[in-house]
This record gives C-alpha cells, structure tokens and sequence, in this order.
RNA sequence: CCGGGAAAAGCUCAGCGCGGUUUGAGCACUCGAUCGAUAAUCGAGAGGCCGCUGGUUCGACCCCAGCUUCCCGGACCA
C-alpha cells in the first residue's frame, strides 16, 4: 500500500470501540452479577419504584429437593422476563421467590441417610435432619436460579419451613376449621400391618405375590323381575370375583359397569349374572357344563339390585362403575370401601359407609358401620389366617363356586417387605360440599383470565370431579394438624382460643414446638373437653398435605411482612400445576378470602428434548441448566426461553443452542456497530433535531417507534417469543442488512462534525438507546454492558435495569407530520432497492464487477414510479450503494434496471467512482465531496 | 381408559377469531461478493402432499369428524 493510502486511511472514520465482538459470558457473567449484587441493583429497582402501580407475580415455590433442572430454570427465566418487563413498562413488581420444604419425598431421603439411626431419633431430630437437608438445597437452588440472571429478593425468600410461614399454615388449618370445612372421616390407604403405618404411594413396591382367588356367589333378594321379565321367579345370584377373600366381610356393595353387556345364566336351576363377555371363561373356571343365557341385559339395568352377603345378616346394592373392566375376573365386582381406593370412591358416590373391620394389627375386630356382626371365628384374626376361615365359611354356605391360586405382583413395605393391604383409616378432610366450596370454586375459575384460555376448562374438569381433599398424612416433616383429643372420651378439642396459642407459639418457635412439649403444655390452662369436660388430653400426630403449605403461600407471601398485596395479579406454572398449585391455591383462596389468589393464570409447555420426547434421568437424555451455562452462558439459556412459544411445550438440543448463539452474536454485533461509530459523538452536544435529520436516518427512527410499540405490546402479553422475532428481524435486516449498510460510507467518509455524518449518528445513538432497554428483560447481562458502553443523558442511572422502556415516541420525537408522511416514499424505494441488489447479483455472477461501487446504475419506470426516482436522484447511489445512479427520460411501464460500468475512477478515500477525482490539486487521488471533508477536517 | 394440549421448510416462529391467487420471515444450507463492522459484513439461490383420512363448500393450512404420534394430569395395573 502506497504512502498516501495510509495517509487517506486516516482520514477515514472507521468504527472503534471497546465493547468486544466476544462476549466471553461464561466468564463475564459472573462478574455482572456480583456487581449487581455489590451495588444492591435489586434493592436500587425497588427503591426506583416507590409509589408505582403495583403489579405482583407471586412465585411458586420449587421443591428444595436437587438441583435446578431445565424445567425449573425455564419456569424460573420466564418469571423474570415478566417482573423485568413489568418493572421496566412503569409498575412496581417485586419478586420474592420462595421454596417448598416440606414433605415425602425429603423426608424420604433422610431417612435412607439416617438409615438405623432413625429409630433412636426423636421426631424433633429427625425434622432437623430433614430441615437442614432442605436448607443446602434452597441454598444450592437459590446459587442456580441467580447464576441465570434472575432478579429478586434472594436474601430473604420464603421458606415454606420457616416459623412464620409454618404458622401461617396452621392458622389456615385453624380457620378452615373453625368455619366448618374439616371433617374426620375413613379412607383406605396402603398400610403395613406390622411397621403399624400408612404408607405413600412411593413407600410401596411390588413384588410377586400369590393369591387365593375365589369365585362368590351373592344371591339375589330384590325382584328379579325388575332386571329382565325372564328372570321373574328365578333364583339368581350376583357372582363375584376377588383376590382377597380376607375383605369379603367388608363387602358392602356389587359394582357393574353401566354400559356393559350381562348375561342371566341358567346353570341347573341357578341363575347367575355375568358380564356377557367373561361368560365362556366363567364357565371354565367355575365347571359349568352348560350356561344357557335366559336374558341379556346391560349394566345400567343392575343399579338398585339388592343382593344378600353371604355369610352377614345384611344386603349388598348393585351399584354402577366405570372402572369396571372386562379383562378379568366376571364383570361383577365385589366392592368394600373400607379396603380399596376404587371401592371408596365409588361408596363415596353412593353414600355407602367406609366400612373397615381391621385394625391397625391387620386384624379383625367388631367395627361399627355396617349391619351384620362378624363370626367370632374371624375376631382376633390377622387378615391372612382369615383367607382360609372366610373360604371355609363360603365354602358352607355353598357361595364359594370356584378357588384358583394366582400369581401377580402385589403391594409390599419398603421397609419390611411384608405384603401390605389397604385400610380404611381415619384422616382429616375438607369437603368440598361445605358452604359450596366446589361450586365457588367453580365460579371464581370463570373471573379468572387463563393464559391460554383452555387453562379455565382444564381447572374446572378437576374442581368438578375431585373428591374431599384429603389433607392429612401420617408422617413427621411437615407441619402439624393442631388438633387435639379427649384423653377421657377421644373427643376432638377444637377451641378456637387454644388453636389461636398453639399457632403463636409456632410462629414464635417453628412447628417443632408441637413435638417438643407435651400437650398439657401446648393447650395451656383452662382447656376442658366439651363434651365430658375432661382436662387432659393427647396431641394429634398426622401432619398437613404439603400442597395444602404451597396452597397456603399466597397468605403467607402476599402481605405486609413482604411489601406485597392480595391477590397477586399472576400466577405462572407449568402445565402440571393445575392438579397441583393453581389447584390447592384457590381452594385456599376460596375457603379462607372467598376468593381466587391470582387474577391471571399463565401455564407454560414442558422442556422435550431434541426429538420432543420428555427429559428425565432414568433416561439419561437430560441437559443440566449448568451445563448451558458453562458451555454458552446464562445469556443464551436466557434467548432460548425467549424465542420459544411457552405455552407449549418446547424442545432444546445441542442444534437449536448453537443457533441462538449465533443469533446472539448477531444482536451483539449490532450494538458493537453501534457502539463503534459514536466513540466521538456526545449526546448531550452532538444530536441532531429529528425535524433536521436526514430523510434516510428519520426513516429508521420511525421504524424503531413501530418496533417499540410492537415489542411493548407484546411484552404487555406475555409473547416474549414475538418480542425476540422482532427484535432480531429489526437487527438483521432492517439495520444490518439495510440501514447499516447505507449509511458506512457516511459514517466512515464525511467530515466527523459534519451535519451528515450527526444525522446518521443522532440516528444511531436513539436506536441503539431504545434497542437496549427493550431487550433489557431478556437478555440483562448484555444489555447491561452495552449500557455501560453508551453515553448517558442526563437523567439516565448507570443500570439499564433502572431506566423504562423507551416511549413510543422516543426516537423520532420532533419530527413534524408533514415530514413523517414523506417518509412513506423511502418504503416506496425499499423495493426499487431490492430489484437494484437482484441486477447487480446478476452483473456480479457475470464478473461485469465485483463490488457495487464499480457500478452505475440505469433506471427507467413508469409514470408511478418516475417522479419518484427523479425527486430522490441523489440519495439513489447511497441506497443502492453504487457510485452512480442514473434515470431514463423514456420511462418505460415497468421498473427496469441496468447495470453499466460506473463513470470516472476510483476515489482512493471512499472508493468510490467519480469523475471529479483530482478535482482539489491539494488531494489528487480523492474525489470532490471527500477533498471538502479533507479541507473541513483540517480546519 | 378419562380430562387437557400440540402437530407447517433442517431450526425457531408469522399467518388462518372474518375459508378465496404459487403460504411467509429470520436463521441454518448452497453459490457468490467484499476484505474499512473482519473469528465480522453484504447479495443471490435452493428448501414445505401446512401430521394422516374423510366431510362441509364452487373453493380448506384455516371450519367439522375420525385417526396417528408426542406432551401434561389422572385412572387402571395393584
């Protein structure tokens, strides 16, 4: 390169800047953040604030179990999006994140920790143990969801394990039942006979198992005649089938399914029913010879039947069952509620009593409920030495028609794996008739707004069909039913006054007060039982159902104590939340304010991975949010959430992550382009009046006032998918691709001061301040450094996250209606612009020329057009980026486009072709517009 | 099996509350330009039985029904 050309070089105004095209974010982030943390930026925002419109994202609490997953980090980015975007459109949206403490599932884990030791364990020892376990995982949690940018006040959340918070749950307890909502009543659940316990669900295994399965007959006592006209007169019987004879004397009904096929079978005299299509295998089984079908009938037709226990002086009802199958067994199904989770549901329908026999032993004594006093042969006995005496008695009674031993898998203790049964116990529950609970449920879900809409029929399904919610659990992590009862009559002491004392004392102590006094203790003097009058008394022991802590959040978050109002505005959860949080909050809600906590409920899909198929660990194909972050940044993570429809759910993989990196560089190098052409422009001196600017730079300020009020929109309705679209499109092409591109040459060749190259700057510099605070929500760490890189007004804080988003009036403010309406003719030009890159494609695939500025370019239009093109001659060649642009007198109809080598030579400044090159004898190689920013440079 | 949801270029999304020309965008891809946004930038091009099958209609990606696959919750298995 010759001398002068460097020379010339200098004179160019090429971008410079120290905002690096690298954004390092594994490496830079963490620095972002303890800045943010060292400068209290979420303590500054609140302070910002004050007096603002409020508007409340109340936080469901994740499960202090693990570390974060995609899920909950997805859940997590979505909630900042939403505070940050709130706070930034002009309310006061506070964020304080809470956790879920309580329950099975950690109670669990200690207990495989702890091992033999637990049994020497006092409860308030193992609840420790229990708490400190959940305390290393909010705190890893809390490290996880910070890491990924999200604001909020991490160093005070709520903990669902904390004093107060345990207090607030007992005091709902309290109020529900103080109101009339509680009821004790029976229901069955797993129970090990010799640990004496319930067990959950995830306490259970199955393993082999053999049983005695019997064929019983149940003679028929209400007219026949009733079910089908050719029966009348017959005997008939109802036959069963079960696996457990040992519940036989529990019976107390015979479920059919509705709309099955039976058949009245003659089989020498006795009539059976059966379901039609089990009849051949019945036969089999039971020996018949010969089954002749009198009549067929469906199911419906059985509902009220009367049919007579076997070996008990009482009747069993036929009653109608959709859970009634046809792969086993004879269509008829023998029903006691007391020892099956079916069965009980099915009595509950039909107010038949859970009747249950067994005690906690596994068994038999004389229970109340039910007509019939069992044989004393059976009192005493444990439920497997009744198999044989129960057979023995229907084996009598000549019911027993058939006895066959079967091998399938059954339910055993974890811990002694003894095969466990299912007993009806007493547990605490809400009904969900008292005072219409279910109904104002139902009701306060339509004042709801769903997000998406289909959230409102998906709640109301479950609402309408649910049973009594069953809130208590026989375990130790979690927080007590304060309940006490009657050492003299077992009477359940139920004063308000002595409740309102223990919740104090919870409050003041943690819930591990009511393990740690005795219940004279606890209830304090002058408690008398009402009912005997007795003094002395004995604790409750079962705890409360943790969604009912989780339901309880919104009275024990949305107060003073956290500077929040009740109801919150918003509730944002995954899809599973409607059995789980957004259900058990407004039953919450509903009971105890009479009314739903949350006015908008948003659901988000699931995380899939890369072949839509749900993540988990058992299948090893998990991405772990950590991994991202160390690989990419929380930045990208962050975009990902961003650019995906949430409502649905939405697939990550190591494809879609290397795609958002790059557009993520892109958006960068946006801002980096920026940046780099305004290190000599001050705002506060060097901006231009937008009424002064050029055409072409008031065009994209206009452009930037319809992005605004699109992406604020947008934001506005939680399209944060859209928001990303359209910041990235106006990123890509209307400023890269186009504006960008245009205006280099008046960037890097104009005198510096020059009113031109102000108005491209002005332009700039307006853009670029609105582009960072729209984008701020979703991606922070970035927009917070190219905040940091621009210059501030006065008034601007030194956080991007303190400033709102821009106005829609922000960037081309000034600017006269008259001038706006002529910006309509440069979106005239964009396709005119277009069809000039098409034709020098063309050129250029001929080597006609290389770059653009070797061309000249000749237009000829028709009427439309013409005027047009002549009025903004002198702009064309900046547009198309050609050196010369020239206009056909003969206007043709259509647009035509001729590429022709351009005129003169190239100037060795802005390399452009010209024919006044050596125009200025003091600058020889430079053409004439660039030897006057020469002479205005040297002045 | 029941309740809810979803299916469109390789990827992420528009569009279709009001059915009507070959369905769009960006990215990725291919080819080319540039070497003064340079581990950048610009241009052009090629990609789609709009899940399948029926129906309504003069006409359907769009409306209706059924099916398939996937996701969430529940039931069953127990």
């Amino acid at each position: 390169m010759p001398a002068h050309d460097l020379e010339l070089k200098k004179t160019v105004n090429l971008p410079r800047t120290d905002f690096p095209m690298k954004a390092n974010l594994p490496q830079t982030e963490p620095k972002l953040l303890s800045r943010w943390n060292e400068e209290k930026l979420y303590e500054q925002i609140r302070r910002s604030c004050a007096g603002r419109p409020r508007y409340v994202l109340h936080d469901g609490p994740p499960y202090a179990n693990g570390r974060i997953h995609l899920g909950t980090a997805f859940n997590k980015i979505l909630k900042d999006f939403i505070v940050k975007s709130k706070t930034m459109a002009g309310f006061d949206s506070p964020y304080v994140p809470g956790w879920d403490c309580h329950g099975l599932p950690i109670e669990i884990k200690v207990d495989a920790e702890l091992g033999g030791k637990k049994a020497e364990m006092s409860p308030v020892q193992v609840r420790l143990a229990c708490r400190k376990y959940a305390e290393t995982f909010v705190h890893l949690q809390s490290e996880d969801f910070q890491r990924l940018g999200v604001f909020g006040q991490w160093d005070d959340p709520y903990l669902t394990m904390s004093g107060a918070y345990q207090a607030q749950i007992a005091e709902a307890f309290v109020e529900f039942l103080d109101k009339g909502y509680v009821y004790k009543g029976l229901k069955p659940v797993h129970w090990c006979m010799r640990c004496r316990t319930a067990l959950a669900e995830a306490e259970v295994e199955y393993e082999p198992h053999a049983s005695p399965s019997v064929w019983v007959r149940f003679p028929l006592v209400s007219d026949a005649a009733r079910i089908d006209g050719a029966l009348a007169g017959r005997r008939v019987h109802a036959l069963i089938w079960t696996t457990t004879p040992w519940t036989i004397p529990a019976n107390m009904a015979i479920a059919f399914h509705p709309r099955y096929e039976y058949v009245a079978a003659d089989v020498s005299g006795d009539v059976y029913v059966v379901a039609k299509d089990l009849l051949k295998e019945t036969a089999e089984k039971c020996g018949w010879a010969e089954a002749k079908a009198l009549a067929q009938f469906s199911g419906g037709k059985l509902e009220g039947a009367l049919f007579r226990h076997p070996f008990l002086e009482r009747d069993s009802g036929g009653i109608l069952a959709d859970h009634v199958t046809l792969e086993q067994g004879t269509g008829a199904v023998h029903t006691a509620p007391g020892h099956g989770q079916e069965d009980y549901s099915v009595g509950q329908q039909y107010g038949i009593p859970t009747y249950c026999p067994v005690d906690a032993d596994g068994t038999f004594f004389h229970a109340e409920g039910a007509a019939g006093r069992l044989p004393e042969d059976l009192i005493g006995k444990s439920v497997w030495d009744a198999n044989p005496v129960v057979t023995g008695l229907l084996r009598e009674r000549g019911a027993l028609l058939a006895e066959k031993r079967i091998d399938h898998s059954y339910p055993h203790c974890w811990r002694c794996r003894r095969p466990t049964i299912f007993r009806a116990t007493e547990q605490w529950f809400i009904g969900m008739e008292r005072h219409n609970l279910r109904q104002r449920a139902l009701e306060e879900i339509k004042r709801i707004k769903w997000i998406p809409a289909w959230g409102e029929e998906r709640l109301s399904n479950m609402i309408a069909t649910r049973p009594d919610w069953c809130i208590s659990r026989q375990r130790t992590w979690g927080v007590p039913i304060t309940v006490f009862y009657c050492q003299g009559c077992g009477e359940p002491l139920t004063d308000r006054k002595v409740l309102d004392g223990v919740v104090k004392q919870i409050a003041a102590h943690t819930a591990d007060v009511w393990y740690e006094k005795t219940a004279a203790e606890l209830v304090g003097a002058g408690a008398a039982c009402a009912r005997c009058g007795g003094t002395s008394f004995r604790k409750e022991t079962d705890i409360l159902d943790v969604w009912f802590d989780s339901g309880a959040s919104h009275l024990a978050v949305l107060n003073q104590r956290y500077g929040l109002d009740w109801p919150s505005d918003l509730y944002l959860e995954a899809g599973d939340q409607y059995r789980g949080w957004f259900h058990s909050s407004l039953l919450v809600g509903v009971g105890l304010r009479r009314a739903s906590p949350y006015r908008e409920c948003a659901t988000h899909g699931w995380v899939l991975n890369r072949e839509g198929q749900a993540m988990s660990k058992s299948l090893g194909n998990t991405i772990e949010p950590e991994e991202i972050t160390q690989k990419y940044g929380a930045e990208v993570l962050r975009l990902w959430a961003a650019s995906m429809e949430f409502s649905e759910d939405v697939r990550i993989s190591e494809t879609i992550l290397a795609r958002l990196t790059e557009a993520y560089r892109k958006l960068r190098n946006t801002f980096r382009y920026a940046l780099g052409n305004l290190p000599d422009f001050d705002p506060a001196v060097d901006q231009i009046p937008a009424g002064e600017q050029l055409e072409f730079d008031q065009w994209v300020l206009v452009r930037t006032e319809q992005l605004i009020e699109r992406c604020r929109k947008q934001y506005e309705e939680f399209e944060f998918h859209k928001v990303y679209q359209a910041l990235y499109n106006f990123a890509t092409t209307d400023l890269s691709a186009i504006y960008f591109d245009v205006i280099k040459d008046r960037l890097y060749t104009a005198a510096p001061r020059s009113r031109a190259r102000r108005s491209a700057q002005t332009s700039l510099y307006r853009l670029t301040h609105a582009l960072v605070r729209l984008m701020a929500p979703l991606a922070p760490f970035t927009t917070e450094e190219a905040w940091g890189h621009l210059r501030k007004l006065p008034g601007d804080p030194a956080s991007v996250h303190l400033t709102l988003f821009p106005e829609p009036g922000f960037p081309a403010g000034g600017l006269a209606g008259r001038q706006r309406e002529r910006l309509a003719s440069w979106e005239k030009l964009m396709p005119v612009r277009e069809q000039v890159l098409k034709a020098l494609e063309v050129a250029r695939q001929e080597k006609f020329i290389g770059a653009p500025l070797e061309a000249r370019v000749r237009l000829s239009a028709g009427r439309e057009l013409y005027p047009l093109l002549e009025e903004y001659l002198e702009e064309l060649p900046a547009l198309f980026i050609v050196s010369q642009v020239a206009l056909d007198d003969h206007a043709t109809a259509a647009l035509a486009v001729h590429v022709e080598r351009a005129e003169g030579s190239k100037c060795e400044r802005c390399w452009k072709y010209s024919t006044s090159i050596g125009f200025d004898p003091d600058f020889p190689a430079v053409c004439q517009p660039c030897s006057g920013a020469l002479r205005e440079m040297l002045a």
